[in-house]
RNA sequence: GCAGAUGUGGCGGAACUGGUAGACGCACAGGACUUAAAAUCCUGCGGGACUUAACCUCCCGUGCCGGUUCGAUUCCGGCCAUCUGCACCA
């Protein structure tokens, strides 16, 4: 049968009833656990990002498999989130509702990509049954010690009555109604990320990742050393720390900045300094962080009215609160040093504050203020002429003697703020007693349902706060009254966790069975979009860490390999998107060229690790390219059975020995997730055998008809349906996809020819064809008996000659 | 601002640890087949010079300028451009 979209559904049906991708943990073969970040169903189908994503990585899949590894490829969805509770405030449509829907096309999609994937391992996290598991899990890390509330700050729209995630906040502004965002302080859940920041950031060196997400999370972690350094007030009354990487600089400090958010502000200022410093923080208040931390914006501060004094020399020195100072890194306050530190000196120029150089550059004494290059200490009493490096060692240790400072190490990375103030989620387990304060449902109680009924349109309320029947509940300890918690998790939370789920998906018991997921982990192979290398990617790692910790799992990190997938972009050369109107469905092109043409094409025309703009017109070469192979069939099956030719000569040679070459680099690239090149590897195995058959009278059947088998063989993990009809074209009744791929044949390999450069001062001047089994002595006959080469050589002063053996021959020449 | 990535024909893209730059394909051009077109097949296809033409030969060419090397798309230094992250991190 033709090539097409029938051809994909015949099969589709026929996997399914035998089903041939069904995982069994007993079957032979060495484990191998390679998955794709799971999809969100927010949209209603499949895009062209999900194709690019999920077809190659299936294909990849299929390579690992007929290798011999048994093959855990499951499939999942993360289903909660805002974009379904925002389409429902839109629509009306509840979130679950929509979300299943999605689920069950998205599914049926999946199928038509020819995905090899066992529905029975697979996750929804909207169900109760995985969404009872993450409140458990979140019951484990309260446990510990590792889940914890304390108020934070939320973007607020004082008109929709909402708070707002990050994305919601477009210039500052709501994005819906325009009103200027607010910030807010709530009580939060948090898990304590930062406990693992050192691990975190330590067992990177042990990840087949790339380089450049590496990168990413060491500098989302943001390890510095430095010290911390107690201020006190002038009386005596306070005291607070500052945390700073340059202690060395100390006696140059001429003022200490706090955040304005500080406890310590309403304590030390001043009555007349009250009204501007009260000002000053609501005006920080409505700046949401990325306003606030924007480098276009001016410095701005003001003064408490209180003093503090420089531990290490007694100076007295103001107190400021100004919004570059963040009161969740390091301490939330820093000793301002204007000569060393660009953002310190654009603020006391501002201010007219005092500025003191404290360092030279030795060979550069007149450098311009200010820099904050290491040098030799001057204007620092007894520390003069101390190398920055020796300075910061015994000022520290000065002040540790003093009780008034040590050394430290800060990181940037923050606790994960996982409460939501939203309907569509899990809800945290968490209930909220008249007498007892916080008791964790207990886990015989879980889940705690998330209600069906409920008004999830916004207007100052969580959406679960409003219904009564889920939030009044009675205490597991005393039996009193006692209110739920209204907040949902975020679903990165769900997300940290479903690698562990996926081998015991229908577990009723546990989240995950200790023993099964320590036999299929660490996940072999991970391919997702590289927009996740920093939260995603960090919590899943965190989560796996904190859940060993707890003795539930034995190994360290979730993700062996990880591989990032390029984007695709729209025609425009733009990021896809609804707004721009250039978004592209792979829906129209599935149906009129097939599956298999359509996956082959994105395999071929892009680099998977880089994406680019779609376009379409180099489907129709990939249509033509099926169309050759379906010809060769043809002409296969009216070889076959007829014995022509036994002999085995010289162009048997080249094809056997060309087709074991592909068996190895195909197999290589597919490995490496470089689809282009195995793709047209695989073209050129096809030109060899047409050509093959275009020069020889008589074909040797057998090798003729053993190579187009290997052919089909290697195409069957990147054109799934289309190689499964042909390999019942040429008779077999089983299914290709339970053949073993081909193995490499190291005798057919030997010998043939091989060009060797000739170069002359390393320009190419001729080649010099000989034996590959030829020693190096030959081989050098052959080149130094070659007319042109032995012209060469004499019509030239030659000062050297290089051989490189069997890669190049080079005649260095004096002019 | 900081960090990272990328830059190769008209286009998508190849080139293993420095060793024949442009695999494979698209587009294009010419030819065969056809009444014709489509499809298919064959040939050519980085730029330039030389040449009546062909073959040869020569020069230039992997963003730009330098360096290391017998030899650089590959390594090093400096620039330019584009893209992507992160955002005053003390």
């Amino acid at each position: 049968m033709e090539y097409s979209k029938k051809v994909d559904q015949k099969w589709q049906k026929k996997w399914k009833e035998e089903e041939i991708y069904k995982y069994d943990p007993k079957k032979e073969g060495k484990k191998f656990y390679t998955m794709e970040m799971f999809s969100y169903p927010s949209g209603a189908k499949l895009h062209l990002g999900h194709w690019f994503n999920f077809a190659p990585a299936d294909s990849f899949a299929r390579f690992k498999s007929m290798q011999g590894y048994n093959v855990f490829h499951p499939m999942g969805f993360d289903a909660f989130g805002l974009p379904a509770e925002n389409y429902a405030i839109k629509t009306g449509i509840h979130p679950e509702d929509s979300t299943l829907k999605n689920i069950e096309t998205m599914k049926k999609q999946l199928d038509e990509m020819g995905g090899s994937y066992d529905w029975d391992y697979s996750v929804e996290t909207c169900m109760p049954n995985y969404y009872k598991w993450t409140q458990w899990l979140f019951l484990q890390l309260y446990k510990a010690g590792l889940a914890y509330k304390k108020e934070a700050p939320v973007n607020w729209c004082d008109s929709c009555k909402t708070v707002l995630a990050n994305e919601q906040v477009i210039d500052g502004k709501c994005e819906r109604c325009g009103t200027l965002v607010e910030r807010k302080k709530l009580a939060q859940w948090f898990f304590k990320i930062t406990d693992y920041a050192e691990e975190l950031l330590q067992d990177l060196d042990k990840l087949d990742w790339p380089e450049p997400t590496k990168k990413i999370q060491t500098n989302w972690i943001g390890k510095s050393e430095g010290a911390e350094v107690t201020f006190k007030g002038e009386k005596g009354d306070f005291e607070f720390n500052v945390f700073t990487t340059r202690v060395d600089t100390i006696y140059g400090v001429t003022c200490v900045v706090i955040a304005p958010e500080s406890e310590l502000v309403k304590k030390i200022t001043t009555p007349d300094r009250k009204e501007a410093v009260e000002n000053y923080i609501k005006e920080t208040a409505k700046l949401n962080e990325i306003d606030r931390l924007s480098t276009e914006r001016p410095k701005t501060g003001v003064f408490t009215g209180a003093y503090a004094i420089n531990p290490i020399n007694n100076e007295k020195v103001e107190i400021w609160i100004a919004d570059y100072v963040l009161e969740d890194y390091g301490t939330g306050a820093v000793m301002v040093v204007p000569a060393h530190d660009e953002r310190d000196f654009i603020f006391a120029k501002k201010y007219n504050l005092p500025i003191k150089s404290v360092i030279k550059i030795e060979g550069d004494e007149d450098r311009k203020l200010p820099f904050h290059d290491y040098g030799i200490l001057i204007n620092s009493e007894k520390y003069n002429g101390l190398t920055s490096s020796e300075a910061k060692e015994k000022i520290i240790e000065e002040l540790a003697k003093k009780g008034l400072g040590k050394k430290t190490i800060s990181y940037r990375l923050k606790d994960w703020l996982v409460s939501r103030q939203r309907y569509w989620g899990a809800p945290i387990p968490i209930i909220y007693c008249d007498k007892c304060g916080i008791v964790p449902v207990p886990e015989k109680d879980l889940p705690v349902l998330l209600p069906y009924d409920v008004e999830f349109k916004p207007d100052g309320e969580s959406p679960l706060k409003k219904s009564k029947e889920f939030m009044e509940c009675t205490c597991p300890n005393c039996g009193g009254h006692a209110l739920r918690e209204a907040d949902t998790l975020d679903t990165f939370v769900c997300s940290s966790w479903y690698e562990l789920r996926y081998p015991d998906a229908k577990n009723n018991e546990k989240a995950f069975d200790k023993e099964t997921i320590d036999k299929m982990a660490p996940i072999d192979c991970y391919v997702g979009g590289k927009e996740h290398a920093a939260m995603h990617l960090i919590y899943v790692r965190f989560m796996t860490k904190a859940l060993r910790d707890l003795g539930f799992l034995s190994f360290d990190e979730p993700f062996k390999r990880l591989i990032h997938q390029g984007l695709i972009l729209g025609p425009d050369g733009n990021k896809m998107s609804k707004s721009k109107g250039n978004t592209v469905s792979p829906d129209e092109y599935v149906d009129k060229y097939g599956s298999d043409v359509f996956r082959m094409y994105l395999m071929f025309g892009f680099e998977y690790k880089q994406g680019g703009p779609w376009d379409e017109k180099g489907i129709d070469s990939m249509v033509r390219y099926f169309s050759r192979i379906e010809k060769l069939i043809e002409t296969a099956l009216k070889y076959k059975g007829k014995e022509n030719n036994s002999e085995i000569g010289e162009k048997e040679e080249d094809l056997l020995r060309f087709k074991n070459l592909c068996i190895k680099s195909i197999g290589e690239d597919i490995d490496n997730f470089h689809f282009n090149t195995a793709v047209a590897k695989s073209m050129e195995l096809l030109n060899k055998i047409n050509d093959y058959i275009k020069e020889n009278d008589k074909i040797n059947e057998k090798v003729f008809y053993e190579t187009i088998e290997t052919y089909i063989k290697l195409l069957a993990p990147l054109a799934p349906h289309f190689t499964e009809e042909i390999w019942e074209t040429l008779g077999h009744t089983t299914s290709i996809h339970k053949e073993k791929w081909p193995e490499i044949k190291e005798n057919e390999m030997k010998g043939g020819t091989k060009d060797i450069p000739i170069q002359v001062n390393g320009k190419l001047k001729l080649c010099v064809t000989i034996n590959v089994n030829d020693s190096n002595d030959e081989i050098l006959n052959k080149i130094k008996s070659n007319e042109q080469v032995i012209d060469l050589l004499s019509k030239n002063n030659v000062v050297k000659e290089i051989y490189v053996p069997g890669k190049i021959f080079n005649i260095v020449v004096k002019k």
